[in-house]
DNA sequence: ATATAAAGTTTAGAAAATAAACATTACCTT
DNA sequence: AAGGTAATGTTTATTTTCTAAACTTTATAT
């Protein structure tokens, strides 16, 4: 039978790392404090996820300043973008697809 | 502003866990083994995992025999359903809601 | 009897997520 | 000018969560 689930991209399978993503995808980039804002996440956490989405070529980020003049913009690139459809339409299939109902066991009656 | 992302219910919010929940919302029940084969996870991963579903209230566990002979089975409840489709519509509006631009920075030359 | 297999469960180790503490520089007060 | 507080990130230590390896129990085959 073989019946297969949808993939499912582990890195945006994460909720912060998720709602970066989708606020990069709908803003194209945006600066580290308003990320911090609108994902209602900590400092620290924030800066984790964008460095792993960064890792993984999701995002670009570009430093400006030092110190408390410090300015983070993040921007998502055509590969995020990309990961990001696939991401979403693997979760709708997901949804969708159904699973196949399970085969009879063979019985000695049968 | 107060802008806010939708929910997204943690304990649905990871892979295995999921597609339990979806091949259980689309068959209303399956046995252990059959789970662990469409769901492509090991037995020890899966039994976790159906636990954490059936303390949420998300599905039920019949259990009948023991040792070799034993047999479970899972069937989804009412609240397992309307959880999964919350979810489902959690993250269907994540991705179509999008972000509101970031507020003009006050500045002294404004 | 003994070995092997089947169906689950427990638990120990790995991985990931989170926040607390830290670093650096600017601005404000006296 | 010196000291305190605030702003913007980063590091790192802790907690939580996942995952699979090892174990338990009983049945079936040799």
């Amino acid at each position: 039978m073989t019946f297969k689930f949808a993939v499912i991209n582990p890195l945006l399978h994460n909720e912060l790392r998720l709602k970066i993503m989708v606020a990069l995808d709908s803003l194209d980039s945006a600066d580290f404090m308003y990320l911090c804002q609108i994902t209602d996440s900590t400092r620290g956490n924030l800066s984790v996820q964008i460095k792993t989405l960064q890792e993984a070529g999701y995002l670009e980020m570009t430093k400006t300043g030092i110190g408390r003049l410090s300015h983070t913009v993040c921007r998502i690139t055509k590969g995020g973008k990309e990961a990001l459809r696939t991401y979403e339409e693997g979760l709708r299939r997901l949804f969708t697809q159904g699973v196949p109902v399970q085969e009879e066991k063979k019985s000695a009656s049968g």
